[in-house]
DNA sequence: GCGACCCTGGACAGTCTTGTCCAGAAAAAT
DNA sequence: ATTTTTCTGGACAAGACTGTCCAGGGTCGC
């Protein structure tokens, strides 16, 4: 199934009374309730029954465009897969004075909801738990987003060892505080993001990094 | 509900054939094997005809000790309640000659399993993920083993602004780590646990603690 | 031995889910 | 305008789960 650059087209059609006595709905429509369910309920709350129900069509709508449940649910995955990787290799790729800034650039994915879809990524990771095929796939993502970590802190001088130490660090670490999905005050994640530069750069960090790091960590993108 | 110790006491009743015709099975056995299915198969993996399949005994059994499936899952909120959160406040509060020995018995809770079931604490935090009131009670766990490590970095001389920043990032950063369910090699623990002490204690580490460390990492608990 | 209480098995109703089938409406092609 | 294609609604079957009911078997105190 070829794979587009993902455009969020939710049914703009608010008012719940059909068009024209024939509701349209299409695929995509079908794929993005679904994900909506996925992240808020589960792999359990995914089903054709109340997709169909928020969409205002009935269930055999859905056995037209998907073979089944289960077809559904690979769609999904696809659609993940294809989210949320590329935007963390890319930010780790991004040109840095400093090992500071490149940590600041890795962070910033996981601050921006544009760049990375922490919630979607969580919801494939419960699910994964569940299910060995699932489970195999968040692992590839997980060791392909690692090797750009690393490589990261290889390309700023570390060693190979060094490296894929920070890196574990630095990638599970925030993948696990927004698995956990801790209610953090504001001044909080700052104190957070200076402690990953203090303890995780390795060297004194930049001073101009840590000023930036604020400003990432308080949700503003374009310094 | 009187809160015991929590003894496990799985039915040790290896063949599946009852006892004498009639088996005895207790309210300490439907919560034992209600625990386990919450932790590998999630909350809703706990249902009553499960659960006394795996017993042998039929379903009518559990109604006579449990008024309805939703009793059942307060009892296990209880019982987890009981066992988690005890362990980590005792090893919090143990004698620690500096801050790098007191990261270290901290640490400890989450190699030993006998200590802290990771498991089953992050079975309740996805569940949490669902349910408002199971939210609202790991919250105030999480609030309660924050406030014991943030007063064990300020026992060693850190102020209450650094402390609760140092306690945040090592109690979620090592929970994050949990709920993730990394497969992680020996060596990455190891060196994990270093990262730990060199970013987080705020000085430079004791080295007898990182041998401590390395010790504690490879799983041999009595050093 | 005997009665009282503790506990179990199986049947039943009710609800929710997936997946199939088919008549027929709406839209598109001719 | 008519035919063809595309899509939808509702009915149906089958299975999983919860909760209720009740007859009756086991076990323990006396």
């Amino acid at each position: 199934m070829a794979r587009r650059a993902a455009p969020v087209l939710h049914r703009d059609n608010p008012d719940k009374e059909p068009l024209s006595g024939h509701v349209k709905v299409t695929p995509e429509d079908w794929l993005n309730v679904a994900r909506d369910l996925l992240v808020s309920e589960g792999v359990a709350g995914v089903k054709v029954l109340a997709i169909g129900e928020r969409l205002g069509v009935s269930r055999s709508s859905f056995y037209w465009y998907f073979k089944s449940r289960k077809h559904l649910l690979e769609a999904l995955l696809d659609d993940w897969e294809a989210r949320n990787t590329a935007p963390i290799l890319d930010h780790c790729e991004m040109p840095a004075t400093n090992i500071s800034w490149a940590v600041c650039n890795f962070f910033r994915c996981f601050v921006d909801p544009d760049l990375f879809d922490a919630s979607l990524d969580f919801a494939v990771r419960e699910w994964s738990r569940r299910d060995g095929k699932v489970r195999n796939r968040i692992d590839a993502a997980d060791a392909q987003r690692l090797a750009a970590v690393t490589a990261m802190f290889e390309r700023h001088g570390f060693s190979a060892y060094e490296a894929e130490a920070r890196a574990r660090i630095l990638y599970f670490m925030q993948c696990g505080y927004h698995a956990l999905e801790v209610r953090e005050p504001m001044q909080a994640r700052t104190a957070r993001l200076e402690g990953y530069l203090l303890g995780f750069t390795g060297v004194e960090p930049d001073p101009e990094a840590v000023a930036a790091a604020r400003i990432f960590a308080e949700g503003k993108m374009d310094p």
